[in-house]
DNA sequence: GCACTTTTGAGAATAAGTCTCATTATCTGA
DNA sequence: TCAGATAATGAGACTTATTCTCAAAAGTGC
């Protein structure tokens, strides 16, 4: 079962019922590899609107099948949330561009943080900044 | 030689001329021990503009005097970089408390990121969202 | 198909952050 | 110490991200 029949039938399990829109929504989280913006959404979906972008991703944070990024500067990235896949993100700051990355050393270190600290961890967010290859040559 | 001062030393440096707007700014985060947004720097000094508020920070930020912290949710925090201590967060999603923490092990792994990646990683962002002690008690 | 809800889109409203530009302040060199 | 050059500043318009409102359209159980 793919992500997003995943997606939908928890979804439905929650109570909501099926709306054309936020099944669109969900196809495209499905079809994409790393973070999307709520406006990249709107943009792409010519026929659903803003204010349903949102309250979608709203409802599938809730339900843990999207992870909102905090990619810095002006807007949030959301992506899918797979159950046995966890990573974090690289940002290009010169164009923007997102990669995804894994550490195992990263999630060990953040899991040691979290048990000796007074807070319930809930979540963790890593960004790394920088340059990517591309941009890196461009400038060079 | 405490924050204020020295930072307001770099900013000379750095070939900026003294403005007394700018010296409030300064002034305003060296008395702060966590994160302020911009707005609430803002509020906080009436007679210094927005603009001027925004541009200090990106100035400050450039000569690594002081860090933009994506707490998630609206507005970034902004906090002073002591150049001997670096650490990153724990944000409580209920209070919205900041506290500070360091980790040795978390440093390493992210170095170890970028010395295998295509990126040249020039910061990173790590935040860890939970619950805090006392609002873990509070709900209990 | 009907009654009852929920979902939805359009666009107004809010909020964070950026930009412009005329005015004021700082600095440098005589 | 003053003039000229240039940087710093505040006011407020503007842009962009996000939230809100509400009436119309669609889903659901019968």
């Amino acid at each position: 079962m793919d992500w997003a029949e995943h997606a939908l039938q928890r979804l439905d399990e929650a109570g909501f019922r099926s709306g054309g829109s936020r099944r669109q929504v969900v196809e495209l989280l499905a079809s994409e590899g790393c973070a999307l913006t709520a406006l990249e959404i709107d943009k792409r979906l010519e026929s659903v609107g803003r204010a349903t972008v949102y309250r979608t991703l709203d409802q599938l944070e809730g339900l843990h099948l999207v992870q909102r990024v905090e990619i810095g500067g002006d807007a949030a990235g959301y992506e899918r949330l797979d159950s046995d896949e966890h990573h974090h993100h690289l940002v290009c700051e010169d164009c923007g561009r997102l990669s995804p990355f894994v550490s195992e050393a990263l999630e060990k270190a953040i899991a040691a943080v979290s048990r000796r600290s007074e807070f319930a961890v809930a979540a963790h967010d890593v960004v790394l900044r920088g340059t990517c290859a591309s941009c890196s040559e461009r400038h060079a």
